[in-house]
DNA sequence: CTTGGAACGGTCC
DNA sequence: TGGACCGTT
C-alpha cells in the first residue's frame, strides 16, 4: 500500500493534476466553510494585518491503535507484544466474537469477523480478553472511560476537538499552528526530523527529504514562499506534524495508549492519512500527494462511500477508485445523482468534505441495545419488562455519572425494537422507536416510561395469551437530547401538554401502581412528583400521538448492530458468508432492500431502480433529468 | 442448531 | 417535530 513500485510516469502525471486540482479545491472549501460558519477556520483564507498568512484549514485525525486491546494490555501487561483479541461474549457462538485484535493477532491472520475460536485456530497461542458482562449483557464502560482519557489529554492541547468515536477524533489545528507560524519562518523555530517524531510523508519516502525540500523553497526566496499558498500550506502541514507528535507523546505518557495520526485538509484526507501507516504512527498528506494517493485508494475505504452510495458509484460510473472518480464530470455524475450529491462527490473527489471539525468531546447520547436471535428473541410483556430493567440499570448509572461530571441532563428517552413474526424463520422484519421525555433519572420513572412505551406498541402489533404477535430480535433505549444543568421544574413542566386516556393495562406488569409514589429526590415534589410524570404518558403528548400509528410497516428491517456488521465487512475488504447462506442473512438481505431514507436522494435514477426490482417493482420516484 | 454485537452521529421527510 | 434509515467504529 504504501510504496509505489511501477507506474511511475502515471502517477507522475497523476500528480500534477493533484496538484492542480488542489489549489483550486482550496477555495471552494473555503466559501463552503464559510457557508457552514465555521468559526474557526472561516478566514484562514483570508490575509489580514493580524494574520498575515494565508493557510488553508488544518485538520487531524487521531484514532488508537487497536484500542480495546490496549484498554486490555494496559490492565495485563504481561501480554503485551503477543497475539491478542478482545471478543464478546464467551459463552455464546464459537467462543464470542471478535471486536478488536492486536497487530500481532493481525499478523497472525486473524481478522475481526472471527469468533474467538477461528482466531485460536489460526493462531493457538493468541491471548482472548472478554468483554465484561453486567445485567446479562456486554458492558462497554471500560472501553469508554479510557477513550474519554484520551480525550482529555487532547483538549488540553487543543481548543478545538471532535469525537468522532470511542476511539477517533478530530482536531482543527488551524490556530495554533497558524500562531506558531511566524515564529518557524523566522527560523527561531526550527522544523526537524527529531520534532516530527514518528511522521510519514504520504507518497514521499522521507521526512527528512521532505523537510529539506520545504527549507530549500524558504531559503531560495522566502517572499515567494510566503506568497505561494503550496509551500505556506506543506509549512503548516509540517508545524501540524509538530503539534500532533507532541499531543501523541502526551497521551502515550498520560495514558499509556498508543495512537496513529492523520494531518491533512479535511475530515476525508485526514482519516485516510491516518491509516495509511498504522500503528503507532502519523501521515501527513500534502495537497500533492493526494492525486497520487487516490489513483490507488479504492472509493469503499474513503469516508462516507463505505456504504450504499460507494458501491453504486462503483457500479454506476463501473470504477474502483478515487483517482477514477475524479475524472467523472458533474455532467456524468447527475446521471446517476442529484444535482447536490453529484457536486458533493466531484469535491469529494479531490479531498474536500466541507465538514467543519466540531467542538465537541461529549457523546450526544448515551443508550444500550442487544440482540436476541433465535431462541433468545423476546415475545413476552415479561421478558421485555426485565430486559428494560437490565437497560436501565447500566443507563442511570451511566447518565447520572455523565449529569455529575458534565452537568448536563438528558431529555429525551428513546426505545427502539426490532421485531420478526417468527425469529426462527427469518424473512422479514421490522425496526421501529418510540420515545418519551425524560424527566429524571429514576430507575423506575425510566423502566416504567420505556416499558410501556414498548409494551404498546409490540401490544398493538398483537397479544395474546400472553405473547405478542412478533419476536423482539433487537431491544435498546437511549437519553438524548443533552441539556445543560439538572431537571428543572419548568424543563419537566414543559411536557406536561394536551390530555389522553391510558390506552394499556399495566396493573399486572406494575402491581400497586408503585411507581406513581416514586419522587424525585432534592426537588419540589409537587411540581415533579413522578406521579405527575406519568401522567404524561396518559395525555396526548408526544409519546401516545405516534403510538397510534403503530401499524406494522411494509418495508423489511432487520437488526440495525447487525446491518452495520455487516457495511464494516464489506469495507474491510473482509471475507465473509454471502448473505443467502445465513438466515440472519436472509434477514439482513431484505434490511438492505428496503426503501433508501437519505438514499433515496442520493440514487435518483439507476439505483432506485434497481432497488424496486428487488423490492418487487415497487414503484420509486425518479429524478427528472 | 440456527447467532454478524453494541454503540454512536447524522440526514431526510 | 418524531421516526426511519444510513454510515461509522
Ligand atoms: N465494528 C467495530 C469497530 C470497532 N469497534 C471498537 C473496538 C475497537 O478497538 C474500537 C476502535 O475501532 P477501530 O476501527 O479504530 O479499530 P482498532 O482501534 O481496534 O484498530 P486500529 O488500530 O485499526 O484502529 O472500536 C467495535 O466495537 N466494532
Ligand atoms: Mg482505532
Amino acid at each position: 500500500m504504501k510504496s509505489n513500485t511501477g507506474h511511475r510516469n502515471d502517477q507522475g502525471r497523476v500528480a500534477e493534476e493533484g496538484e492542480e486540482v488542489c489549489g483550486e479545491q482550496l477555495g471552494a472549501m473555503e466559501n463552503a466553510r464559510k457557508r457552514c460558519q465555521a468559526p474557526s477556520t472561516s478566514k484562514s483564507l483570508m490575509a489580514t494585518e493580524d494574520d498575515p498568512y494565508k493557510i488553508d484549514p488544518l485538520i487531524a485525525l487521531i484514532d488508537m491503535d487497536c484500542f480495546y486491546v490496549q484498554v486490555e494490555l494496559r490492565l495485563e501487561p504481561e501480554w503485551r507484544g503477543k497475539p491478542a483479541i478482545v471478543v464478546q461474549y464467551k459463552t455464546r457462538h464459537k467462543g464470542g466474537g471478535i471486536i478488536a485484535l492486536s497487530y500481532e493477532a493481525r499478523e497472525r491472520g486473524v481478522k475481526r469477523f472471527h469468533h474467538a475460536d477461528d482466531a485460536r485456530e489460526v493462531c493457538p497461542e493468541v491471548k482472548v480478553f472478554v468483554v465484561p458482562e453486567l445485567h446479562g449483557k456486554a458492558d462497554l464502560t471500560r472501553y469508554r472511560d479510557a477513550g474519554a482519557e484520551v480525550i482529555r489529554v487532547m483538549k488540553k492541547h487543543f481548543h478545538c476537538v471532535e469525537r468522532a468515536s470511542v476511539d477517533e477524533a478530530f482536531v482543527d489545528l488551524t490556530k495554533e499552528v497558524k500562531q506558531l507560524l511566524p515564529r518557524y519562518l523566522s527560523k527561531e523555530l526550527k522544523l526537524t526530523p527529531e520534532a516530527l517524531g514518528s511522521t510519514c510523508i504520504a507518497e514521499s519516502h522521507s521526512v527528512e527529504a521532505w523537510l529539506d525540500q520545504l527549507y530549500l523553497k524558504l531559503e531560495e526566496d522566502p517572499e515567494a514562499f510566503v506568497a505561494s499558498s503550496v509551500q505556506l500550506n506543506n509549512f503548516a502541514l509540517a508545524i501540524g506534524a509538530v503539534l500532533v507528535n507532541d499531543l501523541r507523546q502526551d497521551i502515550i505518557n498520560v495514558t499509556e495508549f498508543h495512537c496513529s495520526g492523520g494531518i491533512s485538509y479535511s475530515k476525508t484526507l485526514s482519516k485516510l492519512a491516518c491509516g495509511l501507516n498504522k500503528p503507532r504512527k502519523q501521515t501527513v498528506l500534502p495537497g500533492n500527494a493526494v492525486g497520487p494517493l487516490f489513483n490507488k485508494t479504492n472509493i469503499i475505504d474513503v469516508r462516507m462511500l463505505g456504504g450504499k452510495l460507494g458501491r453504486s458509484i462503483i457500479e454506476n460510473l463501473c470504477i474502483s477508485t478515487m483517482g477514477e472518480l475524479c475524472k467523472v464530470e458533474v455532467p456524468k455524475l447527475r446521471q446517476y445523482f442529484s444535482e447536490e450529491t453529484a457536486r458533493w462527490l466531484a469535491s469529494l473527489a479531490v479531498g474536500i468534505d466541507n465538514e467543519p471539525v466540531q467542538e465537541r468531546d461529549l457523546p450526544k447520547s448515551i443508550g444500550c441495545s442487544k440482540n436476541f436471535l433465535g431462541k433468545e428473541a423476546l415475545s413476552t410483556r415479561e421478558q421485555v419488562k426485565k430486559w428494560m430493567e437490565h437497560f436501565v440499570s447500566e443507563l442511570s448509572v451511566r447518565l447520572k455519572k455523565d449529569q455529575a461530571e458534565n452537568n448536563r441532563s438528558a431529555s429525551l428517552l428513546t426505545v427502539s425494537i426490532t421485531y420478526v413474526k417468527d425469529p426462527f424463520k427469518i424473512k422479514s422484519g421490522q425496526s421501529c422507536s418510540r420515545c418519551a421525555p425524560m424527566t429524571s433519572y429514576d430507575n423506575e420513572a425510566m423502566v416504567y416510561d420505556a416499558f410501556m412505551v414498548a409494551d404498546r406498541l409490540l401490544t398493538s402489533l398483537g397479544y395474546r395469551n400472553g405473547r405478542y404477535h412478533y419476536a423482539v430480535i433487537n431491544l435498546g433505549i437511549s437519553a438524548s437530547k443533552m441539556r445543560d444543568g439538572g431537571f428543572t421544574a419548568s424543563r419537566i413542566d414543559s411536557y406536561f401538554r394536551g390530555q389522553k386516556k391510558k390506552e394499556v393495562d399495566d396493573s399486572q406488569i406494575f402491581p400497586g401502581n408503585k411507581y406513581s409514589e416514586l419522587k424525585v429526590k432534592g426537588r419540589d415534589a409537587s411540581k415533579i412528583q413522578l406521579g405527575k410524570a406519568k401522567e404524561v404518558r396518559e395525555r396526548k403528548g408526544s409519546i401516545t400521538k405516534y403510538l397510534n400509528q403503530a401499524s406494522p410497516r411494509k418495508d423489511a428491517q432487520g437488526g440495525q448492530a447487525s446491518h452495520h456488521q455487516q457495511q464494516k465487512v464489506r469495507t474491510e475488504h473482509m471475507e465473509s458468508k454471502s448473505d443467502t447462506e445465513t438466515r440472519l442473512g436472509q434477514l439482513l438481505q431484505a434490511t438492505r432492500s428496503q426503501r433508501m431514507g437519505k438514499v433515496r436522494r442520493l440514487f435518483p435514477a439507476r439505483f432506485t431502480d434497481e432497488g424496486g426490482t428487488r423490492l418487487g417493482g415497487r414503484q420509486r420516484r425518479r429524478v427528472p433529468q
